[in-house]
DNA sequence: GGCATATTTCGATCATTTCCGAAGTGTTTA
DNA sequence: TAAACACTTCGGAAATGATCGAAATATGCC
């Protein structure tokens, strides 16, 4: 019975590209998947059951679904004592996977869901990107730093002058300890809602730790949204000088 | 028998992050659709009947993929006589699939296929993304213009000045019609192989043209390879300095 | 030890959607 | 006008793979 029916014409396959892109794309063309993976995008890690509420599947279904994803590479594991915690297996996950979700923006918005398109909007002025800002929050903090000369494009990357390196100490940023990590210290990210660079890397991470500390800014909970507190609102701009323009103008 | 036996428990759906890129990933997902639209990463245009053949599916199916494909954003289609022509809807599509090309090289090579770690390799060094170029090769003739400050890097694009202006004319690149066009004209377009900026947009077209036209580069016929021919060896490295080094390290 | 919780494995079911044959529309060639 | 060609639409068969229940494993708590 093996042999059967199928192959009559056979289709010559000339397969002349290598679409290794199939099997991302397969892995998160699911949408319990995807939803495991978007609510991961944050660079948090979360517990396999935690998974499977966001992903509205049972916890059997979600563990094979991670499993997939870990094989795969998107995902790491940790084990901690009976949970497994899951996060995206680095930056560049993250990265990839952003731009896709600016791809199909043409279905066209029925002239009603304004309601979502602003919220998509916030999203858009502040948001994290894997552990680091991005949106236009992020690309504001980083011009502000460039305009001043305390970062510099170097080779694709970005490289912290000295003079840089003080602001950011005297900011409460553990400068110190982001030169010590293994990963890219100034990676130069590209935000694809802006289509603009921003601050990555071990660096844009302790920056934005800095500024959670400090409670200038704050985590959405459950998102990767921002939000600038009041002492963010007066703070932020003293610190960083040209950023008011560049949060203020409205898409 | 409708309502039936499925939904005992029902698992609450947080779907706090809108997992947008599902869409997407379900499209090109399928090898078939994947393999269609890897043809198609050059960014020249194929009939139905050559991309149903690629994808090595019979003409129906493969009109059904591409009417998904087209409908969703990623493909556009243009009417000639009983031909269809199909192609990336924008660079921005070819942007955003080709960092998941490389998400998942984790797939550990057996150690013997190292015949196809090369022709990656060879991918790697000279490559069209969308238009332009891309690779190696991309990056170095970039590095070339950034280093005699022909190009310059503004606000996440390059900008050419006007001594670069007049070194592109003169080498034979259409720049006037470069600068009419309604798309980018330089766009800084990262490369994720390199992990570095190369020049996209229309100038970055322009110049691929120029640089075929004068049968310095010469594209494979069927993929996105592209070769650099015995005239291009010698010419290459004298209109752009610094190029060979970057071009004969190896991986 | 005994029980609850977190997670995985296995097996079977069910929904999705890919796929092709047949038949249709429209275009070119003869 | 007829015939060949390019492509699409429609319908049903088949494969794929997501899903859950049941049961197993491992950890933590008392």
């Amino acid at each position: 019975m093996f042999l059967a029916s199928r192959p009559r014409i056979v289709y010559y396959r000339s397969m002349s590209v290598d679409p290794s892109f199939a099997l991302v794309g397969a892995l998160i063309g699911v949408p319990a998947r995807a939803n495991m993976v978007a609510a991961l995008m944050d660079g948090r890690a979360q517990t396999a059951t935690e998974l499977a509420f966001v992903a509205g599947v049972t916890p059997q279904t979600a563990s094979s679904h991670l499993a997939k994803l870990t094989e795969a590479g998107l995902l790491a594991v940790e084990r901690q004592g009976r949970h497994r915690y899951y996060r995206l297996a680095g930056p560049a996950v993250a990265e990839a996977l952003e731009p896709l979700t600016h791809l199909t923006p043409s279905r066209r918005v029925p002239e009603r869901r304004r309601a979502h398109a602003r919220r998509v909007g916030e999203l858009r002025s502040a948001r994290m990107c894997y552990d680091h800002l991005a949106g236009r929050l992020g690309v504001a903090l980083t011009d502000s730093l460039l305009k001043r000369r305390y970062l510099r494009r170097v080779e694709g990357d970005f490289k912290l002058g000295p003079k840089g390196r003080g602001f950011l100490v005297e900011l409460g940023v553990d400068v110190q300890t982001a030169e010590g990590q293994r990963r890219h210290f100034a990676r130069c990210c590209l935000d694809w809602s802006e289509r603009r660079p921003h601050l990555g890397g071990a660096l844009g991470a302790a920056l934005a730790e800095r500024l959670m500390a400090a409670k200038w800014l704050k985590r959405d909970r459950k998102s990767r949204k921002v939000v600038v507190t009041a002492a963010g609102k007066a703070a932020l701009p003293e610190a960083f000088p040209g950023l008011i323009a560049a949060l203020d103008s409205d898409d």
